[in-house]
RNA sequence: CGGGAUGUGGCGCAGCUUGGCCAGCGCGCUUGCCUUGGGAGCAAGAGGACGGGGGUUCAAAUCCCCCCAUCCCGACCA
């Protein structure tokens, strides 16, 4: 195609809007002479752009980033936690993922790309075909064959490497992809942040020993703090409960945001942080030095809560023993937790070793302890398991139900009254606490989780055959870590923490583009050819600029700028064609400098890289 | 999965209780005029058959039944 000179694109293209114009490449005397070198395929000007912006904010819409994404054109719901991401979205996908690739690579991480579509065996081999339960996705080819959808990829991995791998030669090795997930969510929800399709980013480690694990765990962790400072996200690294996927040591890192759904507790004192659900607070000890008293029964009339025992008893809540029946797959369990503490049910469950933990119904409480709830207690409580909190046994001179109905018991002794089938740590720890490290109160706060990483040990190499030979010839098992990103949730994440009542506030990092140039006035000749010009001097710099090309009045334009949340703003007005000046204001802080049209590029430079390398 | 709610042009909603005029409004969209520093104005248009199915009725968006979808609230997730 024969190159043609559009001096005056600006005005002719306006009244003449035929596509082709604006695919034509321009020549080097006029506006953008690098673009085929650069590899850019169409220019980018709003008019032509697919940024479907929307004055008024989706229905079904709750949290900021969900609103914001949808209204500011970057996603699309295809259906309930499925997602289209449009252009802009998708640019900062890859912005996030460039990010993560970085610093995968800089520690030695290999890239592949694993199926989605995976066979039933290789889960029932490792016997998570039936733990995983309805979240998996499930499905059959046209011979019946069952397969699912992956939710992560611990099997496929393993059966590649216990296929490929065969020497300590071979060792260490990370592995890893970026790849979609899917999960079917009980619920999925709050647009990105909980999908059941989602881009995600995990790696394997594959080491000798434990020695090797500790190693690849220490590279993953510092390569995933680079990513989220990197990603300009205010996070902390967490210790967290390790849940289906199993294993000992692990951190989440979590993004400090009020639509989070973690709850983490941290000391201000020291470095503890810890996800609640697997947070431990060293056993308060109260009334110890008391006299075992003897056992006694009172009437509570309708007395039930534990506040209302208190007051009705003159107590403190710290003396009551608070007795809650679970039903699980091996029967009701009673879990007995100090008055003024709650039950960490994560932990219940992990103790008694169950899969299915649930708050019993108030028929069950009366049909194994006799009585209405509230009324329940250990002493005398029979057929059911007893798991008591390790604060109980210090406990003196309790309170508890009497397994009858308007009746507590008082003085009662763990050890001498009733004997506990489990003791164990079973409590939900709060804020206000003690610290386990340093015994100052804990604070508390909530998050999204972005990114979990795990030592996985030999749990998957053991069941499915993943061995090595050490140098003496032996087959050992590799030892394996996993470590997980979710790359739209980080997204999401970096909206609800970067936004205000005009829009999302990009930072420079992951922003979709950096600058977005807006003419006061299409109609206005002079304005449209200098922003023109402006455009395709940053375009020819490398800058990720956009044009705003549309005919729309300033207002719309200056509103979808805020709203999209571009770093910065360049206007071309009035003022710029008379003093040669462009305005230039930041989204973040909304600080405006005035720059000579000439030195516009290298300003608009030194400002991104900065940004990026801070 | 339990509890609550909603499905009416692209988006946001009214209409439904007390069935009945051709199903309305705002935004967006198209065309024209006009306007151009924070989502302007005027005029003329296009676009839905009311989530799906069944029923009651002379007549159903409105009443009844079933199903589906979506959203919100609660309980082992990147």
């Amino acid at each position: 195609m024969k190159t043609r000179h559009l001096r005056h694109i600006g005005t002719e293209a306006q009244r003449e809007p035929h596509r082709h114009i604006y695919l034509v490449p321009l020549c080097a005397s006029c506006l953008c002479a690098s673009i085929f070198r650069r590899r850019i395929s169409t220019f980018m000007r709003a008019s032509q752009l697919l940024i479907p912006t929307l004055r008024e904010v989706p229905a079904d819409a709750e949290v900021v980033s969900h609103r914001l994404l949808v209204r500011a054109g970057f996603i699309r719901k295809a259906a309930a936690g499925v997602y289209n991401l449009l252009p802009l979205a998708l640019r900062v996908v890859k912005k996030i993922e460039a990010i993560v690739r970085e610093e995968m690579d800089r520690q030695g991480g290999q890239e592949l790309v694993m199926p989605i579509i995976q066979p039933a065996e290789l889960w029932q081999e490792s016997g998570r075909w039936d733990v995983y339960g309805p979240e998996l996705f499930r499905l059959q080819d046209r011979h019946g064959r069952d397969f699912c959808l992956g939710p992560t990829h611990e099997e496929i991995i393993t059966d590649l490497v216990r296929n490929e791998v065969k020497s300590y030669r071979q060792l260490p090795l990370l592995l890893y992809q970026i790849q979609n997930k899917y999960r079917d969510e009980r619920r999925p929800r709050f647009g990105l942040l909980r999908g059941r399709e989602f881009i995600m980013k995990d790696l394997y480690s594959f080491d000798r020993d434990q020695a090797g694990l500790d190693i690849s765990y220490q590279k993953m962790f510092f390569a995933y703090s680079r990513v989220f400072e990197r990603c300009g996200l205010r996070f902390r690294p967490v210790e967290a409960d390790s849940g289906a996927i199993g294993g000992k040591d692990t951190h989440e890192f979590i993004v400090f945001a009020e639509a989070g759904e973690s709850t983490i507790v941290f000391c201000n004192h020291c470095d503890f942080a810890a996800n609640v659900e697997r947070a431990f607070s060293p056993p308060e000890r109260f009334g110890v030095d008391e006299e075992p008293a003897p056992l006694r029964e009172v009437a509570t009339p309708g007395r039930r809560t534990v506040a209302e025992v208190t007051a009705f008893l003159g107590v403190d809540a710290k003396r009551l023993i608070k007795t809650l029946l679970f039903e699980t797959e091996q029967g009701v369990v009673a879990a007995l937790v100090r008055g003024d503490r709650d039950v960490n049910e994560i932990k219940l469950q992990k103790e008694l070793g169950v899969l299915r933990c649930e708050l019993a119904d108030s028929a069950t409480v009366e049909k194994v302890s006799g009585a209405g709830p509230g009324f329940a207690g250990p002493v005398g409580l029979a057929g059911v398991k007893i798991a008591a909190d390790l604060e109980i046994m210090q406990m003196t001179n309790a309170v508890t139900g009497a397994n009858k109905d308007d009746a507590h018991l008082v003085n009662v002794n763990p050890g001498r009254d009733f004997q506990p089938d489990l003791v164990a740590d079973l409590r939900l720890v709060k804020a206000g606490d003690a610290c386990p490290g340093c015994a100052h109160p804990l604070s508390a706060t909530q998050g999204i989780e972005v990114g979990q990483i795990f030592k996985l040990g030999d749990k998957y190499s053991k069941v499915l055959g993943a061995t090595y030979l050490d140098e003496s010839g032996q087959a050992r098992p590799v030892i394996m870590g996993c470590y997980g990103i979710g790359i739209t949730r980080t997204m999401a994440a970096a909206v609800e923490q970067n936004h205000d009542e005009n829009g999302i506030i990009w930072p420079f990092s992951i922003a979709p583009f950096h600058v977005v140039v807006v003419p006061v006035s299409d109609r206005d000749e002079k304005q449209m050819e200098m922003a023109q010009k402006t455009y395709a001097s940053l375009l020819a710099a490398g800058i990720e600029v956009v044009l705003d090309d549309r005919p729309e009045r300033p207002g719309v334009k200056f509103k979808d700028a805020d709203l999209i949340g571009y770093p910065l703003r360049i206007t071309v007005g009035k003022q710029a064609v008379r003093s040669g000046e462009l305005e230039v204001k930041k989204r973040a802080g909304g600080e405006t400098t005035f720059v000579p049209a000439e030195k516009i590029v290298s300003y608009v430079r030194e400002i991104i890289e900065g940004a990026l390398a801070g």
